[in-house]
RNA sequence: CGGGGUGUAGCGUAGCCCGGUUAUCGCGCCACGUUUGGGACGUGGAGGCCGCAGGUUCGAAUCCUGCCACCCCGACCA
């Protein structure tokens, strides 16, 4: 089998690529930066958008979908929002294609060139708020709490799978409110929810913060983030949550009458995740034998491989298998009988260790005979021989187990992995030998910030809300500080 | 967009300098048989516009020109 995976130590990143395409999550299609999920990798990113889906809903969101399109001059109404994504824009200028006179193949129809080009969504905020424009009259319109999932394309330069692909996607919210501090409030609310959603389903923790002015979304007047460190020392932007303001407002003339009968501008959020999860998730768990799924997003949470010498032993097996998937089964537990007589018991091991399902159940004409099954995890491969009787209760409790495990491990992973420093020197020495998040005091101008970033290639993730109020003195200036900052190089 | 590199079967490749039989090998794939407690083996078989277009030549995977795609390093990147 041509199935070798890299290991971490030797090459991280080539590491993860054959690692996603190995274990069948996605591959590279023929247009550029753009990659097919396939069926296995997209099982993955359903549950991820089923459990989204439901704390979205739960905390009062509606979904509705936009169009895909978006009429150039749309984009231009807000300032800094089009410089942030003018680079990275698809454009459609013609509508139609004609056979080529002169030749073989087909061409562009010159003819039919549109009036005002559209520009292929990088983001939907311009085309969202000019509906909003028409939906909201009054305060009793507010608040507008609408999710979109959707694609949206960015001509990135350099791609790689989930990480940063060319279309991708993801999950937009964008809602409008009456005031200031309830605007604030959603989107902390919804940092709150992806935390919870990556800590409690992803088993991968992470940072809370705010971006710095440089670092923040176009248009943005503060952009709540979760910053997760991913098992080479980088810090990967797992999901991002923007106060808006008025911007969006003023520009597309979105105006309620308050509750004192006056016009005023309505104020925005937006926040969104993507694909880009499933790259996190990969690199989180992750070892040299293949993929690690925390149970609550694996597709399939434990697979029987049954061993057999003889198609006697074979009917046996599937029939003392059988109530034991039923049961399983019943308790909302996703699990795959592989009696497949086309690959060897080893290879299948083997093979679902690459593609990461929790739990391995083997059994054989000896656990036919003792009433045994043999149970191995996938997360510390350990393997263990247990009577039939407790396993499916045995399944449960592991399952839990294994989800908890993997999020303590990646914890204390990433604890280890933040480091204080106090000199330009110590940051730097830290940064190359250990990486990971730099926690230094910052004077909080972006000359300071920039001149980190050009010397180390170290960018500020984010200011953690709860970074304690402490006077220091900045790391390169000198200039005095009132907090740490998270610095670390990023995807 | 700059600098470097690579395009040969589903994947990985030999051949290219120095043009000349039927384009090499491995993995995978298909059939049959033997196998099955950690990636099995045998026998047989299918699969190629040698990235695309043009040129040189009696003859091009091989030489020349142009184009396209991808990879690496920079620049760029809520």
């Amino acid at each position: 089998m041509g199935k070798k995976l890299t290991k971490r130590a030797e090459d991280y990143s080539k590491w993860y690529n054959e690692l996603v395409v190995k274990a069948d999550l996605a591959e590279n299609s023929g247009v550029r930066g753009m990659m097919v999920i396939k069926p296995y990798g997209y099982a993955i990113w359903e549950k991820m958008q089923a459990e989204l889906d439901r704390m979205f809903k739960e905390t009062g969101h509606e979904n509705a979908y936009f169009p895909l399109l978006i009429p150039k001059s749309y984009f231009s109404k807000e300032a800094s929002h089009v410089a942030g994504f003018a680079k990275e824009c698809a454009v459609v200028t013609h509508y139609r294609l004609k056979n080529d006179e002169s030749g073989k193949g087909i061409i562009v129809d010159e003819k039919a060139k549109l009036e005002e080009e559209l520009i292929i969504r990088p983001t939907s905020e311009t085309i969202i708020w000019d509906s909003y424009r028409k939906w909201i009259q009054s305060y009793r319109d507010l608040p507008l709490l609408i999710n979109q999932w959707a694609n949206v394309m960015r001509w990135e330069m350099r791609t790689r799978l989930f990480l940063r692909t060319a279309e991708f996607l993801w999950q937009e919210g964008h809602t409008a409110h009456e005031t200031k501090a309830e605007a604030i409030e959603e989107t902390q609310k919804m940092q709150g929810v992806y935390a919870e959603f990556s800590e409690n389903f992803m088993a991968m923790p992470v940072i809370k913060g705010t971006k710095t002015e440089s670092e923040r979304f176009a248009g943005a007047l503060d952009t709540y983030t979760i910053e997760a460190m991913m098992q080479d020392g980088k810090a990967l932007q797992a999901g991002t949550s923007h106060f808006l303001g008025q911007n969006f407002a003023k520009a597309f003339d979105v105006k309620y009458t308050t509750r004192e009968g006056k016009q005023d501008y309505v104020w925005a959020t937006s926040w969104g995740v993507s694909t880009r999860l499933m790259g996190a998730l990969v690199m989180s768990h992750s070892d040299d034998f293949g993929l690690v799924l925390p149970p609550k997003l694996a597709p399939i949470q434990v697979v029987i491989v049954p061993i057999y010498r003889s198609d006697e032993q074979l009917d046996l097996l599937n029939e003392r298998i059988a109530p034991i998937t039923k049961e399983l089964k019943e308790k909302g537990i996703s699990v795959k009988y592989d009696n497949r007589n086309t690959y060897k018991p080893g290879w299948k091991f083997a093979e679902y260790e690459l593609k990461g399902v929790p739990l391995r159940i083997a059994m054989g004409p000896r656990d036919l005979e003792n009433n045994t099954v043999e149970l191995a995890r996938r997360d510390t491969l350990e393997k263990e021989n247990l009577s039939q009787d407790v396993l499916v209760e045995r399944i449960e409790g592991l399952l839990i187990e294994i989800q908890d495990n993997l999020f303590q491990k990646a914890l204390s992973f990433r604890n280890d992995l933040i480091t204080e420093v106090n000199s330009f020197d110590e940051f730097k020495e830290i940064l190359e030998t250990k990486g990971g998040f730099i926690s230094a005091h910052w004077d909080g101008t972006s000359e300071t910030e920039e001149k980190i970033k050009s010397l180390t290639k170290a960018t500020i993730r984010c200011i953690p809300l709860d970074a304690e109020q402490v006077e220091g003195s900045c790391v390169l200036s000198g200039n005095p500080s009132s907090k740490r900052v998270l610095f670390a190089k990023a995807y």
